[in-house]
DNA sequence: GTCTATAGATGGATAGAC
DNA sequence: GTCTATCCATCTATAGAC
């Protein structure tokens, strides 16, 4: 603001510091999800990162502060490519999509960063993670900032209007814990339960295979009263 | 088998063995479930179970062992409940039970422990938490100790013989995700998105609603070539 | 078997030189 | 801004008295 023209003189150390916090926020990204919050320390992700021990402190504050940072824009990411793509299929139909548009725009974000060439691919193993690991701060945002999920429910109570809204947040809940049931460890698992016939890199199958579970759930008729 | 007649004398240090014992699982299994494994210390448990500080060292040798015996009593029980109920299913179906009573069989166990009176109550909490935040040990049987859940796969294949394997294996892992989800963390959120419409205490109603989702899931028609 | 005291290891954070 | 050295808290595990 008060230095319009920039000093160019600054850039190589402010380039060096950023591609410091880069490093960082990559190497603690990777960690954190390949291992565990509680079981990565400072000294884990700094060696990893090639960079200073006491870095993380001086750019984040703390470890607790870097993981909610990482959180903080992993989810963001997350959540506005899945308004995008809701938005996208509203725009389709009339602004009122059907069940399966809405859990594709559910279901499609985190599946595609996924797949093993993605870029994003460690980033929802750790978005996963927060969800049973995370600190405090976290868990806070996770319990009370529902609003992304407000427009899918939204969208669900408008596509089914005949099913009474309970049933539309259970059946959301179910079709929310098949996305996070998508976990290293739970593929691996299913690959020796099934001898190996499971191919979770086929990413685009595997939506495929969820949508028509959860949509031909979401359409069964209500037993209970 | 030196003494084949009890020393009298012996009982009630015997008992005031196995009460401690018990006070420390009671304890580390509430604490863990609640809190996370990594972040419950020796300290919390044995001052929580009003019992020594060396007392876990002493009875169960290290924390990761105390972890480990809750782990391997509590998911031994669950698979033991829910073989029991397949068996039985299939009884009562000729040896060939449909699909929804497979699905309350692997279901309903681990809903009704949930129930708020019951006393298992925390063990299901513990055994969802031991699948993302087990130690090593707890990961390694549950990636390759899958013979409790083979005889679900089998059951599935029976009853759906049009149905790839592949496919089957998958819808599987749908539904074993459908119920890793309901951590009490996830049904507050759920709690606060619905504005407090979901009650999560009705358990058997929970149970109807998830049979029924997954069952009319598993007979999706297949659009995947 | 129980308990206190402590060893021994590890981790987060920071002071201070450069 | 970076880096080394270090502080200080915390934890598991164990030795040794009773």
């Amino acid at each position: 603001m008060t230095e319009p023209l920039p000093d160019l003189a600054d850039a190589p150390d402010a380039e060096h510091e950023a591609a410091t916090k880069a490093a960082i926020l990559v190497a603690a990204e990777r960690l954190f999800a390949l291992r565990g919050f509680q079981n990565v320390s400072v000294r884990d992700i700094t060696a990893d990162a090639g960079v200073n021990l006491a870095s993380i402190n001086y750019h984040f504050g703390s470890k607790d502060a870097l993981l909610f940072e990482i959180f903080r824009r992993r989810t963001a990411e997350l959540n506005r490519e899945r308004a995008r793509m809701l938005h996208e299929a509203a725009g389709r139909h009339g602004g009122k999509p059907p069940v399966r548009a809405i859990l594709t725009a559910l279901f499609a974000p985190p599946l595609r960063w996924s797949s093993p060439e993605h870029e994003r691919r460690i980033a929802v193993q750790f978005i996963i993670r927060a969800r049973s690991e995370g600190t405090e701060a976290m868990r806070e945002v996770l319990s009370t900032d529902v609003s992304h999920l407000r427009r899918f429910a939204d969208a669900l109570i408008a596509a089914l209007p005949d099913m009474p809204p309970e049933e539309i947040y259970w059946r959301m809940h179910f079709a929310l814990g098949m996305l996070h049931n998508n976990r290293f460890a739970e593929f691996d698992r299913l690959h020796v339960l099934s001898e190996g016939i499971t191919r979770e890199s086929d990413t685009e199958a595997l939506l495929q295979r969820m949508v028509d579970f959860a949509e031909t759930g979401f359409l069964a008729t209500i037993m209970t009263s």
